[in-house]
DNA sequence: TAGTGGTCTAGACCACCAC
DNA sequence: TGGTGGTCTAGACCACTAC
């Protein structure tokens, strides 16, 4: 064929099976943030439409939030564009507006698991690795997270070195096995400290929690993680814009 | 001067500038959502740029929910653009997937007031009118708000009779006030009944309480709406989409 | 200074809708 | 059938970046 389209559907109008051929490519981890996707001009002559077409195909991924243009200099991957940091969901500051420390996070657990009904439900699969955390500021536990990711996309995750691992995990996703996480839903819900949980987060048994379900997903719209993660009701706030 | 763009910064793009004076228009109530706005080309002719640069400003209209294309008709106002209603925050099935009855809403309160400090902050004015809701589900009360709005944007409201409200407030602060709301953020957080809430909610004093404060903007972002929202803790669930 | 994205033009033809 | 939005072209010039 004499366009260099990926296998899209023929009757999709040239803009739309361009942006999906990018992305597939940037799904195929081709591009990197550091150097620039090709410009425009360039795509243009590769896949024989005009710029007008390529620009409308870019800005759509770039309204998605998967490129990003910097003018005189190139369109480039934005990765891991998706911030979703767990610690917005309390206070990083004190009453007197002073920032508290920086936020820490300890791996407790990570293996291979079968994956709970819920978890299992929102990934399509029970076969996963399971991974445990507890999330801190200033050396007070604030969150515990349980996360599970499915093993057909993080092969050998479990065995990773610890020093793979930054305070957060996405981007780790991106770099060792180019899930790129792209969007992601959350559940809020009031719940009640178990055992397990009251310890490590050091209230008591049967306090009042704040339960935050999450599904991510990655930028052809397949699930790649579930999380629930749990903080003590008090002081917890979740923000969120309507549209 | 030769060309049609309402004040706007001459140093922006035309696009930017018809786009801008077109969210003017919009905000004056100059168009309704039964009548299409005028056509491209003929705004590419009172405007004295191309059809091109008339599309991209329209584009971002279209993107931020302010408008609406339907191929072979025409280009549509969309109002009220925005469905938050506060029922998403519980479930509206019962556990055997059966819908619940429809949802309610009994107007308790309506009057002129001073706003309480937070409001006051989010709306820049203390001078409001104060609005007292209680939302039920299968007759059972779910859902107590406090909604304060400027009086300065809704002049009147206290006086309008009955007959003018529906189960949802933003339909009439449009039809009868001209005020689109086009976004709004949300914060969540946990709380305990007070004597008052918890009467009209029907729960105990002291009872775990799922509290959502909600800033509503304008298509200028302008903050048009304050609103505290209790419900109980049980049951309660929130849902957000994160990008 | 060469190359990039940003803006803008003046058309063309097509798909769809309302009359 | 006429008018609308939807797609697409083949350029032009500008603003900015990197070298």
């Amino acid at each position: 064929m004499r366009n260099g389209f990926a296998k899209t559907d023929a009757r999709l109008p040239a803009y739309a099976r361009l942006r999906d051929t990018l992305t597939a490519r940037i799904a195929a981890g081709d591009w990197t943030p550091v150097q620039p996707i090709p410009s425009e001009a360039q795509l243009a002559r590769e896949f024989d439409v005009s710029i007008g077409t390529v620009r409308k195909a870019v800005d759509g991924l770039v309204s998605e939030g998967l490129l990003e243009r910097r003018q005189g200099s190139g369109t480039y991957l934005r990765a891991p564009s998706f911030n979703a940091t767990l610690f917005r969901f309390f206070p990083m500051r004190d009453s007197d507006g002073a920032p508290l420390s920086i936020p820490q996070s300890k791996m407790i657990l990570r293996s291979r698991a079968k994956a709970p009904a819920e978890a299992a439900e929102a990934l399509g699969t029970g076969k996963v690795i399971k991974i445990v955390r507890l999330r801190s500021l200033s050396d007070l536990p604030v969150l515990f997270e349980e996360i599970y990711i499915p093993r057909n996309r993080f092969a050998g995750f479990e065995v990773l070195p610890d020093v793979a691992f930054g305070p957060l995990l996405y981007p780790t996703y991106f770099e060792h096995f180019g899930v790129l996480v792209k969007r992601a839903t959350d559940e809020v819900s009031f719940g009640r400290a178990s055992d397990a949980v009251a310890h490590q987060l050091r209230i008591r048994t049967d306090d009042p929690l704040a339960v935050i379900r999450r599904t991510a997903f990655d930028v052809e719209d397949k699930p790649v993680e579930w999380r629930i993660a749990s903080g003590s009701a008090d002081g917890f706030r979740y923000r969120s814009e309507i549209n």
